[in-house]
DNA sequence: TGTCCACTGGAAGGGAGGGCTT
DNA sequence: AAGCCCTCCCTTCCAGTGGACA
């Protein structure tokens, strides 16, 4: 019989009894040291239970400190509670990262929304927003009951489109005839209200709930936790579980990172054929995790970011560190000029180096060089084994030109 | 103390592209 | 087909700014 790739692997030993246990969308059945969030936030949303109208919440934290899971857990059990005493109560929720504009929140909330019977999908662009609203509205009338709307990530919604979205959303229980709508707005930034209109604060804002980094000890907690459920007995060598904490609880008490940590650091193993998972493991799943975070962000940055990124890193290659926005617009009009493309204008840079910094491709700090101008200080925070000839390659290949055997020999450029 | 540099960043608006309505 | 509406990407214009320097 011809021998199939995937025989070696099937016979191997595993090392995990379920690896989705370790996935950051996994929803475990309890989660430590957020007793009093879950408390807080489901004596609100009980109401929903009742027939009545949740106060509104915007639930803070930095990243992976356990918002949106346990906002889902609280709403999965809202849920089931709501079918067991025939009340319906619907969550949904809108990532504003991905889905960023009221047009599209709207529509999104409407198609979800959809009744199977139903085939008229809201399209992604052509219909006037107010007519968007009014279908939302109808939709939601049509199911009845109570919606929790959640709006995830939230102030890169605000910041990017303003708060006519929130505005509405936030006043739907006036256009609403049966149905009743509570909103969630869930943030890593504590300021984004400052962007408020002062009457959608007020009404966003009736429960506020702040979410604590966890510390070492408490992600240890989780860790062990999980890798009871996700692992096989004893596969972990000691300080493993230490290790991945320490290492989380420096990105801010990131209990997502502390999960990828040591589940990659245990596929590593796997896959080397060991049967416990040692500290070295940990370090290699950090260095992995560090590339994997920066390839997809560099090979999806649109065209004319990656000639900025190549004109900075080009500068860099060249020995020059806090390069100012007019020193990187001069390379990359240089670099235009040779893959025959017309520049954009400054002022349009500039804006594409701000988006840099906020991807943490780069750091640009605006410095004051009193007499000698007002300017950013940008350097990369891209590894050194990054060749921004490679990166120039790729957006000429964007832009349908080929000039890449020129750049070989120009790192002088 | 006022000037001046090299920008920053907000605002307004143009134009292309996609889709809907009439 | 024409008229709308929305998003996205971009330009143009311009007031504002922090601090070195005369």
């Amino acid at each position: 019989m011809e021998e199939n790739i995937f025989d070696r692997f099937m016979s191997q030993k595993t090392l995990f009894k379920n690896k989705e246990i370790l996935r950051h969308d996994h929803r475990p059945s309890h989660l430590p040291h957020r007793n009093d969030e879950v408390e807080r936030m489901s004596y609100n949303l009980w109401e929903a239970l009742k027939g009545h109208i949740p106060s509104n919440m915007t639930v803070y934290g930095v990243t992976g400190a356990g918002k949106t899971a346990v906002t889902n857990y609280i709403c999965h059990h809202l849920k089931v509670k709501g079918e067991t005493i025939g009340r319906k109560v619907d969550s949904i929720m809108v990532n504003c990262r991905q889905i960023d504009t009221q047009y599209r929140v709207l529509s999104h909330l409407g198609n979800m929304l959809l009744e199977p019977h139903e085939s008229e999908e809201i399209p992604f662009t052509g219909w006037p927003t107010d007519r968007v609203f009014k279908e939302l509205v109808r939709r939601m009338d049509a199911r009845g009951g109570v919606f929790i709307i959640v709006l995830d990530e939230i102030d890169h919604l605000v910041r990017k489109a303003g708060d006519d979205l929130l505005y509405n959303l936030t006043s739907l229980n006036g256009s609403l005839n049966t149905a009743r709508a509570c909103v969630i707005g869930i943030s890593n930034d504590l300021k984004f209200t400052d962007f408020l209109d002062p009457r959608v604060r007020s009404r966003l804002g009736q429960l506020d709930i702040l979410f604590r980094p966890y510390d070492a000890e408490q992600l240890q907690d989780i860790l062990r936790q999980r890798a009871e459920r996700a692992l096989q007995e004893n596969v972990l060598g000691p300080g493993v579980i230490e290790l991945c904490a320490a290492l989380a609880a420096q990105e801010h008490g990131d209990a997502r990172c502390a999960l990828d940590l040591l589940r990659i650091s245990t596929e590593k193993a796997e896959f080397t054929g060991e049967n416990v998972v040692n500290q070295s493991h940990v370090r290699a799943a950090q260095s992995q995790i560090e590339a994997d975070q920066m390839n997809p962000v560099l090979a999806t940055l649109p065209t004319q970011q990656k000639l900025v990124l190549a004109a900075l890193l080009l500068n860099e290659r060249n020995g020059l560190r806090n390069v100012a926005t007019g020193q990187v617009y001069d390379i990359y009009r240089q670099a235009c000029q040779h893959i025959r493309q017309s520049p954009l204008t400054q002022r349009r840079i500039s804006g594409l180096i701000s988006n840099l910094d906020m991807l943490g491709l780069i750091t640009a700090r605006t410095v004051s060089k009193g007499r000698y101008g007002r300017s950013k200080e940008i350097n990369s925070c891209i590894p050194a084994n990054v060749n921004p000839v490679e990166i120039m390659v790729a957006a000429e290949e964007e832009l349908g030109v080929v000039f890449a055997s020129n750049y070989q020999h120009q790192s002088s450029l």
